[in-house]
DNA sequence: CTAAATATGTTGTAATTGCAACGAAAGGGG
DNA sequence: CCCCTTTCGTTGCAATTACAACATATTTAG
C-alpha cells in the first residue's frame, strides 16, 4: 500500500513540497485518515464540518439531492483530489452536497484552520500548503467562470461559438484542437450530442468555421 | 475625497482590519494608486500583470472580446470591489479580459505576492488579508458552482426547478422568497423573460409549485 | 485484415424556447 | 384618485433543440 506522503506528493495541495517533508507536517494539519467501504456515505448533505477531504485511494462522488429527491452527480473524484474545500473555507454552515464512496476508499481529512493558517516557524513548508490552496481556488474560479460564460449564451449555436472562440484565443491561433470528443463537448455545453453535431454542421455550411474531428478552424 | 483606508474598510479584502491599521500596511502590499478618466482602458486583454485591482471610486467594466470582435460585458464593478484576483493568483499568463473605466475612476493596485504572502512580523494584520482572499475565492467558487448547476440543466423548466429547489433548501422551507424579479431570474438562468413566465405558469398549472410575485411554494 | 465497438453525422418529429407585441396588474407620485 | 411607469403574464409564430432511431465513419482488438 502506498504511503500517504507518496500519494500526497501528487496532490495539488502539496505541490512543491518534498515527499519527506509531508509526513512531519501531517500532525500539524491535524490529519486523520479514515477508510470507507464501497457504497458508503462519507458526508451527508446538510451537515457541518471544518475539515477538507482528500481522496487517498478509491473513488468518491459528490452528489446533490433536490427537494423532490432527485439525485445529481456533480463530480467524481479519484486519488489526490480534494473535496469540500470551497464550502469549508467559505464558511458554509450547512454543506449542500453529499459525498459518497463508490469503491472502498481511504480518505484523509485536514483541519481547515490548520491548513490555511501557516504555523509560526515549526513546519517549513506549511506556508506552501495555504499558498497552494489559494492557487487551487483561483484556478477553479477561472475554470468555472469560463464555462459559465459559455453556458450563459441563449442558444446552442452561441454556446458553441463562445467555446470555440475561447479555445482559439487560448491556442493563439484560429486553428486548434479541442480536448473533447463530441459527447464530451455536448456535456460541457449542457446540450444534446446530436443537436451539437447539427449545429456544427450548419456552421460549417455557413463557412463560419471548418473542422475535422477535434481539429477546428475559425474562418474570417 | 475619502481616504483610501476609509474605502478599503468596506472592501472584503480588508474585512476585520481596523481602519487605522490599513494605511501602514499599504506600503507593504506595494500599493499604487492610479486615476483613469471616463472611457479609458485600465487593462487590455492579452496582457500580463501581477497586480490585483481594487476600485476606490468610479465604476469599471470587465469585458471579453471574441475572435470575431463581439464584446460581452462580464461584470460591472463599483467601490471596494476587486478585479483580476483569480487570474493573477491562478498564474494566468495572458489575461483574457479587458478592464474598462466607465466613469472617471481611482484604482488601487496591490502586488500579488505581497498580498498573498504575509510578512514575517512587520504588519500585524497582513495575515488577515491573505486569509480574506481565501474566503473571497472560496465564496465566489460556491456562487459559480451553484449557478453552473442550474445552467447545466438542458431545459428552462429544469433550470427553474433546480434554482427553486436550491432556494428552498437554503431557506430550510418549501416556502421562500427569491431575491430576483422575473427579468433578474431570467438573466440569472440565461433565458428569455417571457419564456420563464410561461414555464412558471405551466408549473403552477401542473401543481408542482405555487407563487405570487417573489414568494414561492414547492408542492409535494 | 476483419469484426466489433465506438464515435460522429443525419433525419424526422415533438417539444421547448426565443422573440416581439400586447394587455393586465402592481406600484409610485402628484 | 388618476396618471405614469414598471413588472408580469399571454399569445402567436418562427427558430432552435431534445430525443430517438438509424446510417456512416473511425478506432480498436483480435
Amino acid at each position: 500500500m502506498k504511503s500517504i506522503s507518496e500519494i500526497l506528493t501528487r496532490s495539488p495541495l502539496f505541490k512543491g513540497i518534498a515527499e519527506n517533508s509531508i509526513e512531519p507536517m501531517l500532525n500539524c494539519l491535524r490529519a486523520r485518515e479514515k477508510n470507507y467501504s464501497k457504497n458508503e456515505y462519507i458526508f451527508h448533505a446538510g451537515a457541518s464540518t471544518a475539515e477538507i477531504g482528500i481522496v487517498l485511494t478509491g473513488m468518491v462522488q459528490i452528489i446533490k439531492e433536490d427537494v423532490w429527491g432527485n439525485n445529481t452527480i456533480l463530480a467524481q473524484l479519484t486519488e489526490g483530489m480534494l473535496f469540500g474545500e470551497a464550502f469549508v473555507i467559505g464558511n458554509t454552515d450547512k454543506i449542500p452536497v453529499s459525498v459518497y464512496s463508490l469503491q472502498a476508499s481511504r480518505i484523509l481529512f485536514l483541519d481547515k484552520e490548520k491548513t490555511v493558517t501557516p504555523c509560526k516557524a515549526a513546519c517549513e513548508f506549511h506556508y506552501n500548503v495555504s499558498h497552494n490552496m489559494l492557487e487551487i481556488l483561483a484556478q477553479k474560479n477561472i475554470f468555472l467562470t469560463e464555462r459559465m460564460e459559455h453556458l450563459s449564451k441563449r442558444t446552442l449555436r452561441d454556446k458553441v461559438l463562445s467555446y470555440l472562440s475561447d479555445a482559439a484565443q487560448k491556442a493563439g491561433s484560429r486553428e486548434f484542437t479541442i480536448p473533447f470528443d463530441r459527447q464530451g463537448l455536448a456535456d460541457y455545453l449542457a446540450a444534446d450530442r446530436s443537436a451539437l453535431s447539427a449545429v456544427l454542421g450548419k456552421l460549417k455550411d455557413e463557412e463560419i468555421l471548418d473542422f475535422k474531428k477535434n481539429k477546428f478552424y475559425l474562418i474570417n
